[in-house]
DNA sequence: CCCGGCGATACCGTTACTTCA
DNA sequence: CCTGAAGTAACGGTATCGCCG
């Protein structure tokens, strides 16, 4: 995935820790027929990034659980949800704008020769495809009760048709006809996408049938939920993983200036290099190494006794084991172990435990 | 058991339409 | 009134799976 692979080695160290993945559904909902396929190319995208960040994630999949642990970078997680497009939906339909809403009771009128488009199913299958399940559908049912007051259903052509465009109706339906839901099929629809966000031809049914909607309105209705939800989703990711490369750059840089640091101490306190680098620590508020080990000094022996960080980051979500991410996470004298930096196989550029014990100096 | 055809369904990219600022 | 942007319903294409002969 390209945004991975943009954000650098210090993005594929510290995404070590990152369960990422673009989940946009349930689990358990993954795993239906039909749609294996696609989460399996979904998986293969996202494997070479789940290879770089460590793979930590339980599941083989890669994908971007919504876990609340990002402790270490001081980001909330989940990200704050963009504005909701449905929720401006509803507010646009509670304007009281209902195009849906037929201009007269025109109930199918029949025939609707202007039906060609695909789900034409519902009708033009009525008799050729017992296997349809949209044309096993009565045209009847549509009109007269559910959610809808939708009577665009198709068979119902002429004049049923709610939107703007009756006039286009007759045009023998080369035209694209488009229509909009109204605010109960929407907010009916965005319930239960809630609960599954695919259907089963069952369930296709029974909504199609409640909301006065063709299955295949519902149909492509989820699908282009799931689009938006995805699209969304990314945004989301994108956004997050753009601050996860600014908060590690920064890390970076500020790793930089503490190692030139050390080698000017080490210049100029030889003896001091020789701690072991697994004892040695630093406060990220004073930027002061301290020593975990040998009794440090008066400020630091204060910090370090109050929270010793485990080496290791809990397994799963996004967890930064850098100091500065732990400082923007809780920004107290809490030490941050280079042990754990120098722990991850591959660790940052910069680690400091190879550069400070040169060979010559042992 | 293997293979090809077929239907169903998913996703993606795109188009066309609607609404609003 | 016109226009461009944004949102979204709908479409076409493609891939995969399960079923069946």
């Amino acid at each position: 995935m390209e945004l991975g692979l943009s954000l650098g080695e210090a993005m594929a160290d510290a995404g070590r820790e990152l369960v990422l993945g673009l989940g946009m559904g349930r689990r358990e909902e993954a795993a239906e027929a039909g749609r294996r396929d696609h989460e399996v190319r979904r998986e293969l995208e996202f494997g070479s990034m789940s290879s770089r960040c460590g793979g930590s994630s339980p599941e083989p999949t890669v994908r971007l659980t919504l876990l609340p642990m990002v402790p270490g970078l001081g980001l909330p997680w989940p990200p704050p949800p963009p504005p909701s497009s449905e929720s401006r939906h509803l507010e646009a339909s509670t304007r009281g704008f209902d195009v849906n809403r037929p201009p007269s009771s025109g109930g199918g009128g029949g025939g609707g020769g202007a039906e060609e488009e695909q789900d034409d199913v519902a009708g033009a299958a009525l008799s050729s495809s017992p296997n349809n399940s949209a044309g096993s559908f009565p045209m009847d049912d549509f009109s007269g009760h559910g959610l809808g007051g939708n009577d665009a259903a198709p068979g119902g052509g002429g004049g049923d048709r709610s939107c703007s465009r009756a006039s286009d109706e007759d045009d023998g339906g080369s035209a694209r006809k488009k229509l909009r839901l109204s605010k109960e099929q929407s907010a009916f629809l965005e319930e239960s996408f809630k609960e599954h966000s695919t259907l089963n031809p069952k369930q296709k049914l029974a909504l199609a049938k409640q909301l006065n909607l063709r299955p295949r309105q519902v149909e492509v209705w989820f699908q282009n939920r799931r689009a938006r939800t995805k699209l969304k989703q990314t945004e989301v990711d994108c956004e997050y993983l753009k601050r996860c490369c600014e908060t590690l750059t920064e890390e970076n840089r500020r790793l930089q200036k503490e190692l030139a640091e050390l080698r000017a101490l080490k210049t100029v306190h030889p003896f001091y290099m020789h701690l072991p680098a697994t004892t040695l620590s630093m406060c990220p508020s004073c930027e002061r190494v301290a020593s975990n080990s040998a009794p440090a000094t008066a400020s630091s022996a204060a910090t370090s006794s109050t929270a010793a960080p485990p080496a290791a980051p809990s397994s799963g979500g996004i967890a930064a084991t850098s100091s500065s991410a732990a400082a923007a996470a809780a920004p107290d004298h809490r030490p941050s172990s280079f042990a754990a930096l120098f722990s991850s196989p591959r660790g940052f550029p910069l680690s400091v435990a190879p550069q400070a014990q040169p060979p010559t100096s042992s």
